[in-house]
DNA sequence: GTCATTATGACAACATATTGTCAATATGTA
DNA sequence: TACATATTGACAATATGTTGTCATAATGAC
């Protein structure tokens, strides 16, 4: 059965990247950029390029790839960080706060369509067993 | 919640596509192509392209270009399909059987160890939140 | 303070995945 | 059958992600 669930992850994983392409297509970002933005928006405010990737579950350096770009096009500024001399602190900027409240407009009638039928407590106990495993294999 | 959900999902792909790398590299596979056997193993043994892009949620084209590699490196092979003249079917062959045979005692002992301490019913209810996601984006 | 170890950004190579296009093959409908 | 539509493989461009290496900065042990 865990095995099962492993599969349906990546099954899911790869229809809800497509679902957030066409969901972040108008804005012109995508799945991969807008998760940056929801990593960011979930703390407080900045985190450093590795923190975003621990946080992900992805390596730093796909991250900083993603965070270049995302600079570059404005929707992101690094800021310097009082503790650190190399590691910066990547911000959104006032484009990419317009962008992710954009994006979070489109997105909750979206998940409410898409979590409806779903029952919740069912849906409180998936997390919890999702939160688990991501716990099992966080280094 | 749903979006927490949907997030955790997203974190737990890339920490499993991980683990997997991990536990195929020793027989020189991959977790994608790894997935491409499970999914030929979970059929009647063999599919069209398309059929396993489709149980796998991903574009054919990718499933594609793995399947040209594992046939070239000797673990698929490309059976005449009766009802199709150009889309064949893919097989596992004899080598693929045995590798894919090693990953899965391999596979066990590292599915229990992460499934160690997780509730089996709790479990089953996760699976049936991931299916129903599954039903909602499969086209 | 010194020195070994670790963390970080920059850069590059490669694997994986999506999208788009085109020609050949199927399929459904009149 | 004939024809419009859909499916499929081949090919290419691009985005995303991992791994590896190197130089610099930070950290911890002494």
């Amino acid at each position: 059965m865990f095995t099962d669930i492993v599969l349906d992850i990546f099954k899911l994983s790869g229809l809800l990247v497509a679902e957030g392409d066409v969901l972040t297509k108008d804005v012109g970002l995508s799945s991969a950029r807008w998760k940056v933005l929801g990593a960011l928006a979930h703390s407080d405010g900045s985190m450093t390029v590795p923190q975003i990737a621990y946080s992900m579950g992805q390596s730093r350096q796909s991250v900083q790839r993603l965070t270049d770009a995302m600079e570059g096009s404005g929707i992101l500024v690094y800021q310097d960080n009082p503790h650190h001399k190399k590691a910066k602190l990547v911000a959104l900027s006032e484009k990419g706060k317009e962008i992710f409240e954009l994006l979070e407009q489109k997105q909750i009638p979206w998940a409410n369509l898409a979590a409806d039928g779903l029952n919740a407590s069912d849906m409180e106990i998936a997390l919890s067993v999702l939160r688990k495993m991501i716990q099992r294999f966080e280094t």
